[in-house]
DNA sequence: GCATAAATGACAATATATTGCCAATGCCTA
DNA sequence: TAGGCATTGGCAATATATTGTCATTTATGC
Protein backbone atom coordinates (compact mmCIF):
# COMPACT_ATOMS: atom_id res chain seq x y z
CA UNK A 1 0.00 0.00 0.00
CA UNK A 2 1.14 3.70 -0.52
CA UNK A 3 1.83 5.96 2.16
CA UNK A 4 1.18 9.51 2.13
CA UNK A 5 3.85 11.54 3.50
CA UNK A 6 3.62 14.89 5.01
CA UNK A 7 6.24 16.85 3.40
CA UNK A 8 6.47 20.70 4.06
CA UNK A 9 6.22 21.42 0.49
CA UNK A 10 2.54 19.67 0.62
CA UNK A 11 1.29 21.45 3.73
CA UNK A 12 2.85 24.85 2.01
CA UNK A 13 0.63 24.37 -1.51
CA UNK A 14 -2.27 22.83 0.75
CA UNK A 15 -2.21 26.21 3.23
CA UNK A 16 -2.01 28.76 0.67
CA UNK A 17 -5.00 27.45 -1.43
CA UNK A 18 -6.32 26.92 2.20
CA UNK A 19 -6.45 30.65 3.16
CA UNK A 20 -6.40 32.29 -0.33
CA UNK A 21 -10.19 32.85 -0.25
CA UNK A 22 -9.95 32.85 -4.07
CA UNK A 23 -9.32 30.11 -6.67
CA UNK A 24 -5.98 30.85 -7.60
CA UNK A 25 -4.27 29.23 -10.49
CA UNK A 26 -0.91 26.95 -10.62
CA UNK A 27 1.19 30.32 -10.90
CA UNK A 28 -0.59 31.79 -8.03
CA UNK A 29 0.25 28.77 -5.92
CA UNK A 30 3.72 28.28 -6.87
CA UNK A 31 4.52 31.90 -6.46
CA UNK A 32 2.93 32.07 -2.84
CA UNK A 33 3.63 29.09 -1.65
CA UNK A 34 7.46 29.58 -2.52
CA UNK A 35 7.33 32.25 -0.10
CA UNK A 36 7.18 28.98 3.10
CA UNK A 37 9.62 26.93 0.40
CA UNK A 38 12.07 29.04 -1.38
CA UNK A 39 13.30 25.78 -3.51
CA UNK A 40 9.89 24.90 -4.20
CA UNK A 41 9.89 23.71 -8.20
CA UNK A 42 7.03 24.34 -10.73
CA UNK A 43 6.65 20.15 -11.12
CA UNK A 44 5.95 19.82 -7.58
CA UNK A 45 3.07 22.03 -7.44
CA UNK A 46 1.53 20.36 -10.59
CA UNK A 47 1.99 16.88 -8.86
CA UNK A 48 0.53 18.31 -5.42
CA UNK A 49 -2.42 20.11 -7.03
CA UNK A 50 -3.34 16.89 -8.86
CA UNK A 51 -2.56 14.73 -5.38
CA UNK A 52 -5.06 16.78 -3.33
CA UNK A 53 -7.29 16.99 -6.30
CA UNK A 54 -7.16 12.94 -5.84
CA UNK A 55 -7.22 13.00 -2.39
CA UNK A 56 -10.59 14.96 -2.93
CA UNK A 57 -9.00 18.47 -0.78
CA UNK A 58 -9.18 20.71 -3.83
CA UNK A 59 -10.91 21.41 -6.67
CA UNK A 60 -10.53 22.71 -10.15
CA UNK A 61 -12.48 25.70 -11.36
CA UNK A 62 -12.88 26.35 -15.26
CA UNK A 63 -13.05 29.76 -16.13
CA UNK A 64 -13.47 31.44 -19.75
CA UNK A 65 -10.48 32.87 -21.17
CA UNK A 66 -8.09 32.07 -18.11
CA UNK A 67 -5.71 28.87 -16.78
CA UNK A 68 -7.72 26.55 -14.35
CA UNK A 69 -7.67 27.81 -10.86
CA UNK A 70 -7.76 25.84 -7.97
CA UNK A 71 -9.93 25.89 -4.84
CA UNK A 72 -10.54 23.88 -1.66
CA UNK A 73 -12.99 21.65 -2.29
CA UNK A 74 -15.20 22.44 0.79
CA UNK A 75 -15.83 25.67 -0.62
CA UNK A 76 -16.46 24.36 -4.42
CA UNK A 77 -18.76 22.02 -3.07
CA UNK A 78 -21.08 25.16 -2.06
CA UNK A 79 -22.44 26.18 -4.71
CA UNK A 80 -21.29 29.85 -5.91
CA UNK A 81 -19.57 31.53 -8.98
CA UNK A 82 -16.49 34.04 -9.54
CA UNK A 83 -15.63 37.40 -10.14
CA UNK A 84 -12.48 38.01 -12.65
CA UNK A 85 -10.68 41.25 -12.42
CA UNK A 86 -9.54 42.74 -15.56
CA UNK A 87 -7.09 45.04 -13.65
CA UNK A 88 -5.36 42.33 -11.58
CA UNK A 89 -6.67 39.36 -13.19
CA UNK A 90 -7.09 37.85 -10.05
CA UNK A 91 -9.96 35.58 -9.60
CA UNK A 92 -12.77 35.76 -6.27
CA UNK A 93 -15.57 33.87 -4.89
CA UNK A 94 -19.29 35.45 -4.93
CA UNK A 95 -21.85 34.26 -3.38
CA UNK A 96 -25.51 34.38 -4.50
CA UNK A 97 -26.70 32.55 -7.72
CA UNK A 98 -29.42 33.64 -10.23
CA UNK A 99 -32.06 31.10 -10.32
CA UNK A 100 -34.43 29.78 -12.93
CA UNK A 101 -31.61 29.31 -15.41
CA UNK A 102 -33.92 25.94 -16.74
CA UNK A 103 -36.58 28.55 -18.28
CA UNK A 104 -33.84 29.37 -20.46
CA UNK A 105 -33.44 26.75 -22.42
CA UNK A 106 -34.75 25.55 -25.50
CA UNK A 107 -37.01 22.52 -25.50
CA UNK A 108 -35.55 19.06 -25.09
CA UNK A 109 -31.92 20.96 -23.30
CA UNK A 110 -31.08 19.33 -19.97
CA UNK A 111 -29.34 21.94 -17.92
CA UNK A 112 -26.89 20.05 -15.20
CA UNK A 113 -24.78 22.77 -14.06
CA UNK A 114 -24.12 25.96 -14.66
CA UNK A 115 -21.18 28.19 -14.85
CA UNK A 116 -21.55 32.13 -14.37
CA UNK A 117 -17.99 34.67 -14.05
CA UNK A 118 -18.58 38.07 -13.52
CA UNK A 119 -16.14 40.40 -15.13
CA UNK A 120 -14.93 43.97 -14.14
CA UNK A 121 -12.78 45.18 -11.19
CA UNK A 122 -12.41 44.36 -7.67
CA UNK A 123 -12.49 46.76 -4.81
CA UNK A 124 -8.56 47.19 -4.72
CA UNK A 125 -8.11 47.95 -8.81
CA UNK A 126 -11.65 50.39 -8.93
CA UNK B 1 -3.22 50.95 -49.61
CA UNK B 2 -4.91 47.01 -49.23
CA UNK B 3 -7.46 45.91 -50.99
CA UNK B 4 -9.49 42.57 -49.85
CA UNK B 5 -9.92 40.20 -52.20
CA UNK B 6 -12.98 37.70 -52.19
CA UNK B 7 -11.65 34.40 -52.64
CA UNK B 8 -13.98 31.07 -52.06
CA UNK B 9 -11.81 30.45 -48.73
CA UNK B 10 -13.32 33.71 -47.24
CA UNK B 11 -16.37 33.22 -48.61
CA UNK B 12 -16.85 29.87 -47.50
CA UNK B 13 -15.77 30.90 -43.90
CA UNK B 14 -17.64 33.21 -43.27
CA UNK B 15 -20.89 31.64 -44.49
CA UNK B 16 -20.14 28.56 -42.13
CA UNK B 17 -19.98 31.23 -39.70
CA UNK B 18 -22.79 33.34 -40.23
CA UNK B 19 -25.36 29.92 -41.35
CA UNK B 20 -24.55 27.83 -37.78
CA UNK B 21 -26.68 29.59 -35.64
CA UNK B 22 -24.35 28.26 -32.85
CA UNK B 23 -20.48 29.60 -31.78
CA UNK B 24 -17.90 27.46 -33.95
CA UNK B 25 -14.47 26.17 -33.16
CA UNK B 26 -11.79 26.71 -35.40
CA UNK B 27 -12.14 22.83 -36.11
CA UNK B 28 -15.71 22.84 -36.41
CA UNK B 29 -15.25 25.74 -39.07
CA UNK B 30 -12.22 23.75 -40.96
CA UNK B 31 -14.26 20.69 -40.97
CA UNK B 32 -17.46 22.32 -42.27
CA UNK B 33 -15.83 24.52 -45.22
CA UNK B 34 -13.77 21.98 -45.87
CA UNK B 35 -17.34 20.84 -47.51
CA UNK B 36 -16.81 23.51 -49.89
CA UNK B 37 -13.49 23.98 -50.23
CA UNK B 38 -11.65 20.62 -49.74
CA UNK B 39 -8.35 21.84 -50.29
CA UNK B 40 -9.13 24.16 -47.16
CA UNK B 41 -5.88 24.47 -44.68
CA UNK B 42 -6.01 25.34 -40.80
CA UNK B 43 -3.62 28.06 -41.51
CA UNK B 44 -6.23 29.67 -43.76
CA UNK B 45 -9.03 29.46 -41.01
CA UNK B 46 -7.10 30.77 -38.51
CA UNK B 47 -6.02 33.71 -41.05
CA UNK B 48 -9.22 34.11 -42.56
CA UNK B 49 -10.81 34.27 -38.77
CA UNK B 50 -8.24 36.97 -37.50
CA UNK B 51 -9.29 39.30 -40.70
CA UNK B 52 -13.04 38.36 -39.90
CA UNK B 53 -12.49 39.74 -36.31
CA UNK B 54 -10.21 42.44 -37.64
CA UNK B 55 -13.51 43.42 -40.11
CA UNK B 56 -15.68 43.47 -37.22
CA UNK B 57 -17.56 40.67 -38.65
CA UNK B 58 -16.83 37.50 -36.62
CA UNK B 59 -16.49 37.67 -32.89
CA UNK B 60 -14.94 35.20 -30.52
CA UNK B 61 -16.36 33.56 -27.93
CA UNK B 62 -14.85 32.52 -24.15
CA UNK B 63 -16.19 29.59 -22.47
CA UNK B 64 -14.92 27.29 -19.73
CA UNK B 65 -12.72 24.39 -20.01
CA UNK B 66 -12.99 24.61 -23.98
CA UNK B 67 -11.12 26.51 -26.92
CA UNK B 68 -12.79 29.48 -27.85
CA UNK B 69 -15.62 29.76 -30.38
CA UNK B 70 -16.43 32.19 -33.04
CA UNK B 71 -19.76 33.54 -33.70
CA UNK B 72 -21.16 36.36 -35.98
CA UNK B 73 -20.44 40.01 -34.89
CA UNK B 74 -24.11 40.82 -34.80
CA UNK B 75 -25.20 38.08 -33.09
CA UNK B 76 -22.66 38.67 -30.60
CA UNK B 77 -23.58 42.43 -29.72
CA UNK B 78 -26.98 41.15 -28.64
CA UNK B 79 -26.59 39.95 -25.16
CA UNK B 80 -27.41 36.29 -24.92
CA UNK B 81 -25.32 33.70 -22.88
CA UNK B 82 -24.11 29.94 -24.08
CA UNK B 83 -25.13 26.27 -23.69
CA UNK B 84 -22.37 23.62 -23.74
CA UNK B 85 -23.64 19.92 -24.74
CA UNK B 86 -21.51 17.83 -21.90
CA UNK B 87 -21.87 14.91 -24.93
CA UNK B 88 -21.58 16.30 -28.33
CA UNK B 89 -19.51 19.04 -27.12
CA UNK B 90 -20.98 21.51 -29.17
CA UNK B 91 -22.08 24.99 -27.64
CA UNK B 92 -25.30 26.79 -28.61
CA UNK B 93 -27.12 30.40 -28.13
CA UNK B 94 -28.94 30.53 -25.36
CA UNK B 95 -31.54 33.76 -25.21
CA UNK B 96 -32.52 35.77 -22.05
CA UNK B 97 -30.48 36.96 -19.55
CA UNK B 98 -30.77 37.06 -15.49
CA UNK B 99 -30.58 40.54 -14.08
CA UNK B 100 -29.58 41.99 -10.83
CA UNK B 101 -26.32 40.40 -11.08
CA UNK B 102 -24.46 43.33 -9.41
CA UNK B 103 -26.28 42.87 -6.31
CA UNK B 104 -23.92 39.88 -5.84
CA UNK B 105 -20.89 41.48 -5.72
CA UNK B 106 -18.70 42.37 -2.76
CA UNK B 107 -19.12 45.88 -1.53
CA UNK B 108 -16.13 48.32 -3.89
CA UNK B 109 -16.17 45.89 -7.04
CA UNK B 110 -17.46 47.34 -10.35
CA UNK B 111 -19.69 44.81 -12.71
CA UNK B 112 -18.08 45.84 -16.33
CA UNK B 113 -20.19 42.35 -17.94
CA UNK B 114 -20.52 38.99 -17.23
CA UNK B 115 -20.28 35.29 -18.75
CA UNK B 116 -22.91 32.81 -18.24
CA UNK B 117 -22.27 28.99 -19.54
CA UNK B 118 -24.98 26.47 -19.04
CA UNK B 119 -24.12 22.84 -19.15
CA UNK B 120 -25.94 19.87 -19.70
CA UNK B 121 -27.20 17.58 -22.74
CA UNK B 122 -28.54 19.16 -25.85
CA UNK B 123 -32.03 18.41 -27.66
CA UNK B 124 -30.04 15.76 -29.91
CA UNK B 125 -28.40 14.13 -27.23
CA UNK B 126 -30.60 14.19 -24.17
C1' DG C 1 19.17 5.64 14.13
C1' DC C 2 18.36 3.07 9.83
C1' DA C 3 16.51 1.32 5.95
C1' DT C 4 13.22 2.10 2.51
C1' DA C 5 10.36 4.04 -0.48
C1' DA C 6 7.81 8.37 -1.33
C1' DA C 7 8.73 12.96 -2.63
C1' DT C 8 11.37 16.48 -4.71
C1' DG C 9 13.26 19.38 -8.36
C1' DA C 10 16.08 20.05 -12.46
C1' DC C 11 15.84 19.16 -17.08
C1' DA C 12 14.31 17.19 -21.10
C1' DA C 13 10.47 15.74 -23.57
C1' DT C 14 5.87 15.94 -24.97
C1' DA C 15 1.28 17.80 -26.25
C1' DT C 16 -1.30 21.21 -28.29
C1' DA C 17 -2.39 25.48 -30.42
C1' DT C 18 -0.94 29.00 -33.20
C1' DT C 19 2.16 31.43 -36.27
C1' DG C 20 6.23 32.30 -39.70
C1' DC C 21 7.82 31.35 -44.03
C1' DC C 22 7.54 31.06 -48.87
C1' DA C 23 6.66 29.09 -53.36
C1' DA C 24 2.51 28.48 -55.89
C1' DT C 25 -2.10 30.02 -56.91
C1' DG C 26 -5.64 32.89 -58.45
C1' DC C 27 -8.42 37.41 -57.81
C1' DC C 28 -8.80 41.90 -59.66
C1' DT C 29 -7.73 46.02 -62.13
C1' DA C 30 -6.07 48.40 -66.08
C1' DT D 1 -6.13 39.18 -71.32
C1' DA D 2 -2.02 40.05 -68.62
C1' DG D 3 0.44 41.38 -64.69
C1' DG D 4 0.69 42.56 -59.92
C1' DC D 5 0.00 41.31 -55.59
C1' DA D 6 -3.15 39.48 -52.01
C1' DT D 7 -4.07 34.91 -50.74
C1' DT D 8 -3.35 30.18 -50.06
C1' DG D 9 -1.58 25.92 -47.92
C1' DG D 10 2.14 22.84 -46.63
C1' DC D 11 5.55 22.54 -43.40
C1' DA D 12 8.62 24.19 -40.04
C1' DA D 13 8.98 26.90 -36.11
C1' DT D 14 7.34 28.87 -32.04
C1' DA D 15 4.74 29.54 -27.69
C1' DT D 16 2.90 27.66 -23.77
C1' DA D 17 1.44 24.30 -20.52
C1' DT D 18 2.12 20.01 -18.68
C1' DT D 19 4.45 15.63 -17.98
C1' DG D 20 8.41 11.92 -17.99
C1' DT D 21 12.74 10.81 -16.12
C1' DC D 22 15.86 10.12 -12.60
C1' DA D 23 19.41 11.18 -9.26
C1' DT D 24 18.94 13.10 -4.84
C1' DT D 25 16.58 14.25 -0.71
C1' DT D 26 13.82 13.20 3.16
C1' DA D 27 9.66 11.52 5.85
C1' DT D 28 8.27 7.49 8.23
C1' DG D 29 7.95 2.85 10.44
C1' DC D 30 10.64 -0.27 12.97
Amino acid sequence: MTTRRNTKQLEAIRSVIEEAGRPLSIEEIHATASGDVPSLGLRTVYRTIRRLQEDGVVANVSVPGAADRYEPAHIASKHHHHFHCLVCDRFFDVDGCPGGLSTMLPEGFKLESHELTLSGRCAACA
